[in-house]
RNA sequence: GGUGGGGUUCCCGAGUGGCCAAAGGGGGCAGACUGUAAAUCUGUUGGCGACGCCUUCGGAGGUUCGAAUCCUCCCCCCUCCA
């Protein structure tokens, strides 16, 4: 608020990959217009966002803490077409119900950084939608398909004998009119998105506009530390992420990519993130830095207090290695426990017995409980078939009271309240009815 | 419309009549190790109350004691020609 043009383009430009044209551009129309319409486009074709959306979602927010008009564009009709950047295949087809849901909960996941008051939301099917099949082919007259295969997308896909369907080349048009139809003075957008942008930029000259200006971000690598992060991959942190999956999740990227992380989630200067990348290189251990990270990113989109609790948790489970504190309760229905009176229970050691719960039958009678252990994963939700229960129990995974279980225990002892272990990130404390 | 190549398990990719639930790599999972859910090494990776049975190699039929492998038709991708 209230800052200089001087001081405006300099927060602007801080973190950025490029901006385009230039920053003399910028500064001319922050000059001349004062407030400007910034514009960044989201397609609903998941259930959520992830915290590399939210690495472009905050330079939005600076420009609204500048003055800035925020327009937040939901592709609801774009992502009816798919956007082929950075894929290998084209995408597969959603449903007018898919996006509809995905849509609503973008627009709330949006808010944990937009400032939502001031934020112009817009659906692009409210356009779109409604370009008559003249209009869509004068749209199509601004490129050639010679420049479209130019873009690496669609070039390695054709090259490695992989469809590519003529309804994605319309994609970067479709969201080129998006900022006819805003009036964008300029896009924001990660730098696989380049080729998208600069699409405005030829199309709206065409339209009477002054073309817009493309700013991009930097990607945030993916937890497997190699690929951007997307939910397509599978390595992304979203949004919603509970406090305890955020911060196991950041923890599991590589030493490597800790640096990007701290610039990007929680925007780090490059000059702290060298500071610390000197400070491993001399040995300090990787983990106290990334968990400071893992704290610092759960206590942005959640709250500092869980974030130190999470850090806590995260210690005594793994550091300390304590099941106790990561495990779940679940009961064990009745079909699955197997009573048996004491005589035949003796054919089981000593050693055994430490684990038995003696109880009483009836009529005096006492035996010992036993768990069908297979099934009980199963129905209990610990694995999805009894082959990867029994191949977790061969491969020395599955322990109950820390005692290792053994291929050839198809029941087992088992007593209320004893904690079963299935690898070394899941626990259960078991409940008998 | 014609032509040549191709469609294999989560992904990529071998396999061209039985030794194929199908090589190898990736990814996933587990164990060991450790500084962590990193790295590395090793194992494992369709289902099933399982020395056997069921389902799987684009789809549907057929040949055969026996098919991912051979034949017929169909669908789809890519190439080149129109």
């Amino acid at each position: 608020m209230g800052l200089s043009v001087d001081q405006q383009v300099k927060r602007i430009l801080d973190g950025v990959d490029e901006f385009l044209p230039s920053e003399g551009d910028l500064r001319a129309r922050i000059e001349s217009k004062g407030t400007l319409r910034v514009k960044l486009g989201l397609d609903p074709t998941h259930t959520d966002l992830t915290i590399g959306h939210a690495v472009v979602l905050q330079k939005l927010r600076d420009f609204q803490d500048m003055g800035h008009t925020a327009v937040l564009i939901i592709g609801d009709f774009t992502a009816l077409v798919g956007d082929p950047s950075g894929r290998s295949k084209s995408r597969p087809q959603l449903t007018e119900a898919d996006i509809a849901g995905f849509a609503k909960t973008f627009a709330d996941q949006a808010g944990h950084i937009l400032d939502m008051d001031k934020v112009e939301i817009r659906y692009n099917s409210e356009w779109l939608a409604k370009l008559s099949m003249r209009e869509t082919i004068e749209l199509t007259q601004k490129i050639t398909v010679a420049r479209m295969l130019e873009r690496q997308d669609f070039s390695t896909r054709y090259k490695g004998e992989i469809p590519i369907y003529v309804h994605e080349f319309l994609y970067a048009l479709l969201q080129g009119y998006d900022s006819v139809a805003v009036e964008a003075d300029i896009e924001l957008g990660g730098t696989e998105q380049k080729f998208n942008l600069l699409m405005g930029r030829q199309v709206m000259p065409d339209y009477g506009q002054e073309p817009q200006m493309v700013l991009t971000m930097p990607l945030l690598v993916g937890t497997d530390g190699v690929e951007k992060m997307s939910k397509s991959l599978g390595n992304y942190i979203a949004l919603t992420e509970t406090p305890r999956d955020m911060f196991g999740k950041v923890m599991s990227i590589p030493d490597n990519v800790i640096g990007n992380y701290f610039q990007l989630a929680v925007g780090r200067t490059a000059d702290e993130v060298a500071a610390m990348e000197r400070a491993m290189e001399q040995g300090q251990n990787p983990m106290d830095f990334k968990l400071d990270l893992a704290e610092a990113i759960t206590a942005r989109f959640h709250s500092p207090e869980i974030a130190k609790e999470e850090r806590d948790n995260f210690k005594a489970a793994f550091s300390d290695r304590d099941k106790e504190a990561i495990a779940e309760e679940v009961i064990v229905p009745e079909h699955l426990i197997v009573r048996v009176p004491l005589p035949d229970a003796k054919q089981y050691t000593e050693d055994d017995l430490a684990f038995y719960a003696i109880i009483n039958l009836g009529e005096g009678v006492e035996g010992v409980m036993l768990l069908d252990i297979v099934p009980a994963m199963v129905e209990l939700g610990m694995v999805g078939t009894g082959n990867e229960a029994r191949r977790l129990i061969s491969q020395g995974a599955v322990k109950l009271s820390g005692r290792r279980i053994s291929p050839d225990d198809k029941l087992v002892p088992i007593k209320d309240g004893e904690l079963l272990e299935v690898g070394k990130k899941k626990a259960y404390r078991v409940h008998l009815q």
